[in-house]
DNA sequence: AATGAATGAGCATTCATTCAT
DNA sequence: TATGAATGAATGCTCATTCAT
């Protein structure tokens, strides 16, 4: 309504945000020109201007939004002391990231699933799980952080799409056997993926 | 092309041959009446005619393909013999899916996250991990088997997702880990999940 | 849900019946053979068997009602004393009308619409006119009936359209208008329409 | 034809322009983007574009018409002489408004009775109204000039569903009779109805 | 006599993007 | 630089009617 708005700097954090908001609340596949620009109160044009196309909005967005949950993660009591108890410790945030914002978890989950037929997406789906194994980083070895990411996501998954309750102390005991080493170990060393270049 | 075909019983089954054909290219995103019309060679009016809208129609597609992975998950030859080492048959199971049908594992891995925004693919998505479940029954309790079915699922989006090539001995070792029930005893017995009723 | 109907008299009486409810709910517009069939519970193909177009069904199902409403004017109270206050009895019948069965004069005024533009309801809408004549037989002579047919529908209309409340007291003193002959005499005495065949 | 046309003011003015003429026509029911667009010799999306959806490009051919058609009592001769007869000035515009614009007339009243259905209509049939009784401001009382509008209203629609000609004697003494506030004092001074907010 | 299948036309609407200003 | 206008393709869906059974 506000319209004359010509000089607007950090218009496009703007409409980053604005982005962020739509797919938050409906979907990637809710995420359109017309919808991000009423969201950001700013003229349609201003969408295209700012962003070549879509998916360079999207992948902006999808990073703030990895950006933050990543420093979440990194900052979250559970893991702060240094000899947790790290399958209770990610346990308990689990919980609590399900519980809290639902509708974050979501939104990176799609983000996994639109990665899969969107070739541009993929750097930042890498740079999600990539976060997460930062975040475990010296407090296991390379191998067992990515089962434990593997065993997290399809936790959620699980949770997220069946119609149980989420059960701390179930997500605990895998968490626990993945991290059990001594069971047996890690056959092979991985690198760490070939980061593809981000954009576009 | 043929266009008189007054007649056609199984344009049905057709149909959704079609529309698997579709997602399985394409994925979800690229259906539509039109370019299932179009793959299954009847005019638009008679998808519309069969489905009443393009969830059902994708219900039933995506139903179809659970059936087949299913059956074929089932009458695997790793998981015949009785004794046989589970996380080693699930390793090459995997193995051999990623490589061989890997449309038919991001088709699968779509279904899976889509559900998470479109309430009707909920019920699908259950149906897919339960028949994961039900080739693991018997070979351990149900908790371990939940904690398997997430494991693979969080490795196969791993290597859908990422760089990487799939690691056999990788899988193994991280199957192992979450069968070895001395680590940590299964806390909480999972009950099955709500099923909700199956057709639509 | 109970399909197999094979034989069942007044199917089409209960065809009509439904077409009535969709009329007085969703208006003419959302008439179709699909939604009557719905709402009869009858198959799809029982609709065009017995009406040979949409049409023929609107105007058996508008005739239907045209009856039921006839009736009841001719029978309301208010018009039974012979020597009744025509004005008040006309008031109080249609404050009744309005506040009661708001659906049905809605429906009745739709039909007027409709039949601007199709000639098929004309004489239906005809005799919509014709039975609120019939009622005033009698009581007064043929150009003040027609007069007040014309000041009901267009107080209707007005009631119907605006925010007002119906006031009866307003309602009463225009219609004692209309009849007071005293006035100015009917200068015309109008013939009687040419009542065109019914049908198509 | 001529369709390389990317710069076209009043664009938006053709399309109403086109619009009014597809309604005069065809009616409401004809009036589609498709409909539209071809009249107005743009392209589909440019009707989409302009106007958010039909209801709103109705509105706004329903708007232009009320103020041509207001204009035009206004200013029509009938009404000018302080001291005219207004029974027989309005029952002169009548006849030479059924006579010469038939098809506007259909359209006023279609409109009407659309607008029991369509909300939106609302406020334009109601403006309708305004206009008249605006023309009638001064030569009456606002409770005889709605009873007017009334009686014109009913007697119009008399004349477009029947098959009668339109009797300009017998309309003037009808409304004569309306007129004739000795018969019966208006008993309710009705107050405005509530104007909506009129653009949208 | 009755009906499910079929169909082609049509519907309102959304969309990413281009372009003239 | 910024943006409103423009556009052609595509979307899901409804429809009256026809037709083979």
């Amino acid at each position: 309504m506000a319209r004359p708005r010509r000089y607007d700097p950090d218009r496009r954090e703007r409409i980053v945000d604005a982005a962020l908001r739509v797919v938050g609340r409906d979907g990637i596949a809710g995420l359109s020109h017309r919808t991000v620009a009423a969201e950001a109160d700013v003229p349609l044009g201003s969408t295209t201007y700012h962003f070549g196309s879509l998916d360079e909005l999207l992948v902006a967005a999808l990073r703030r939004a990895n950006a933050t949950f990543g420093q979440a993660l990194r900052e979250s009591p559970e893991l702060a002391g240094p000899d947790a108890d790290l399958a209770a410790a990610l346990a308990r945030i689990m919980g609590r990231w399900l519980d809290e914002d639902r509708g974050e978890v979501e939104l990176a989950y799609e983000l996994y699933l639109a990665a899969l037929r969107r070739p541009a997406l993929r750097p930042v789906a890498e740079e999600w799980a990539g976060e997460v194994r930062a975040a475990l980083a010296g407090r296991t070895d390379l191998a067992t952080a990515r089962g434990l990411v593997a065993m997290m996501d399809g936790l959620c998954l699980m949770y997220l799409l069946g119609g149980h309750r989420y059960q701390e102390g179930y997500a605990r005991a895998m968490l626990a056997r993945v991290l059990d080493e001594g069971s047996e170990a890690p056959v092979v060393p991985l690198s760490e993926p070939p980061t593809a270049p981000t954009d576009t």
